[in-house]
DNA sequence: CGAAGGTGAGAACGTTCGTTCTCGCTTGCG
DNA sequence: CGCAAGCGAGAACGAACGTTCTCACCTTCG
């Protein structure tokens, strides 16, 4: 039924909704949800006001769609990276710093859209903190798996998320991308720390030839 | 002249002033500061509008005097636990840690105020970033001096730095206070790593003595 | 005592918010 | 052609915002 061609504006909407993301996302990302207005809106995205509340009923629905957008954008950025690389799971937990770097460098980079979202509204709505929890939690999950790839134990994947989180907050702050750098460098640290504390005397266990 | 009893209002509004920072410090840091109106302060300070203006001449104002106090409490919770340790510079730095774990453990934690601030205001209240900017850069270069007198290189302290912002927003955001214990581990590691491969085989280059 | 000035309670101001409604206009279909 | 439905532009709504003003009251000092 949805890939017919009943309904005429059914293969516009999709594009249009797209398009009302993007532009929320700018503007909230770069001037804080509280100070967008959805009049604001409307007239960045050139969307009539209807079409707006059509799609979405409410501005927390919309503020829930962004996050859940970039949450989708992030996770690509990692995956990219993570498979891009050599293979090997140390590459592999380093590349997520690689994305940081790189993210730190646009123009308009002003910190995670999570943490500020979480810092403005966090306290008054608890749906948007919940999924900014989860979003965080699966971040944390998914660098635990590469964690135990490696080998090593499972408390250094908390350690590379405080890192990335701090690279963040550090970034948007200062204005500077210098914290992907001392992030990933102290991450080398701890990876190679882990692992070497981890299989310590016993070196040639050489069950993995590869 | 401030001392003198000339002015029979001087002495209470001190406090008065002090009272409305910690009733709006606790309002904008559990609900955003957006989120916080005057007439909320007035309700919950028992302040009346006027002297609120009197004291404080916009709420932009007010914000600003909330960090400038938050930045004076932050400062001697670090600087006394720094003081209250063996003096080992290794474990004044780790004291730091030690703040965040007794930090995030009180019920109404919510995370950074600072951070928070940014993520709402920063990119629309030029001022007040440049405050929180300003708060960050003086905790950095605190912590700069604390690892010089470790002797280990410069970069451990910005590394340092990302451990203990990650660990802030880590906490936050998941509501739990691990951050701080992983925070602490990491930190230990990579400081120990520092220290030992800046004096490593060339030991006795003893040109400073003391 | 009587005039002056500062105060608290809260109304009022103009703006902006999120959301809904009105109203011409277009458009697809019988 | 005629009509029902959907659309964009924007007015309108009640609420809340930051800020100022009113006014009765209280204190203080000559």
């Amino acid at each position: 039924m949805p890939p017919t061609t009943r309904n005429r504006t059914t293969p516009q909407t999709e594009q249009i909704r797209e398009h009302i993301l993007i532009t929320a996302d700018r503007l909230y990302y770069s001037r804080g949800i509280n100070a967008v207005g959805m009049d604001a809106l409307r007239n960045e995205s050139g969307v009539s006001l209807k079409r707006l509340y059509q799609l979405f009923p409410s501005k927390e629905n919309l503020v829930e769609a962004v996050l859940h957008r970039r949450r989708g954008i992030w996770n690509s950025l990692v995956e990219t990276a993570v498979a891009a690389g050599s293979g090997e799971p140390r590459d592999q937990l380093l590349a997520v710093y690689d994305v940081l770097a790189r993210w730190f460098d646009e123009d308009d980079f002003r910190g995670c859209v999570f943490i500020n979202t979480f810092g403005e509204l966090g306290g008054t709505a608890p749906h948007i903190a919940t999924l900014i929890r989860e979003h965080k939690a699966s971040f944390q999950a998914r660098l635990a798996e590469l964690v135990a790839n490696t080998g090593a134990p499972a408390a250094l994947a908390h350690q590379l998320a405080i890192l990335a989180e701090g690279a963040q907050t550090t970034a948007a702050i200062a204005g500077t991308n210098d914290a992907a750098h001392h992030a990933r460098a102290a991450a080398t640290t701890l990876i190679d720390t882990a692992l070497a504390t981890n299989r310590p005397q016993a070196g040639p266990s050489a069950t993995t030839t590869g």
